[in-house]
DNA sequence: ATCGTATATCGTCGTTTTACGATAAATGTG
DNA sequence: CACATTTATCGTAAAACGACGATATACGAT
């Protein structure tokens, strides 16, 4: 039928947008998501599409530093892509991750 | 239209399937799932519906004593379910816990 | 060149996680 | 009753996490 039912996701020629994560990739991806505010940034995240990493520190009742490496954590998942901008960074969510991981969640 | 969109997560009269979680829930079932183990136990548990523990301690490189705490964080999770058989304890998985938390990763 | 702003990184501290072996508890079996 | 089986719990050690303040870095503005 498609192609996820075709290609497994192990497949190293399998990049198109079914594919599924095994189960240390989603076990990241959760660990990843394993705090409230990492939560928070996402769905912040989700709701304005962009941000900078200042907005999200007026938004968490966090010191700069610890939202700085909650970010991180999220950018090295793969969730959030920052890309710095002259003397900021701005952050905006990973479709494609965030749908590998929603599929692969809902196939649990 | 559906209950979910009359009812928000917070409601204390909201016992319906369709619950959506908040941020710190959703984070916590994430926490649980962010271990390669824990995820196969889930999945493992999926595909034979129930099980004895000693069964996962032979599909898991682990030792025993490992598998009755990842078992453990699963349960407090909600995950899962233990229901002591006689000296051996049978486990399954929480498919409502478990539906709520994909519900809830599907509308991230 | 200096200043101010925004962010990342460093160092630190206390807590939590993960793993294991050893042991205790519960329950059938001989 | 003694014994084997199964699982949970305890104790422990190493690693990772989460938070913070302090500091470094990068860049625009004056």
């Amino acid at each position: 039928m498609c192609a996820a039912l075709i290609f497994n996701a192990k497949s190293p020629m399998n990049q198109n947008a079914e594919a599924i994560l095994d189960a240390t990739a989603f076990a990241g991806i959760c660990k990843a998501l394993g705090h409230p505010a990492r939560i928070r940034i996402i769905e912040h995240l989700k709701a304005i599409d962009r941000c900078i990493c200042g907005e999200i520190v007026q938004i968490l009742p966090l010191a700069q530093s610890t939202v700085s490496q909650h970010l991180k954590v999220l950018k090295a998942a793969g969730l959030v892509k920052g890309e710095v901008e002259g003397p900021r960074t701005c952050y905006c969510l990973d479709r494609e991750i965030l749908d590998r991981f929603k599929r692969t969640a809902g196939s649990i």
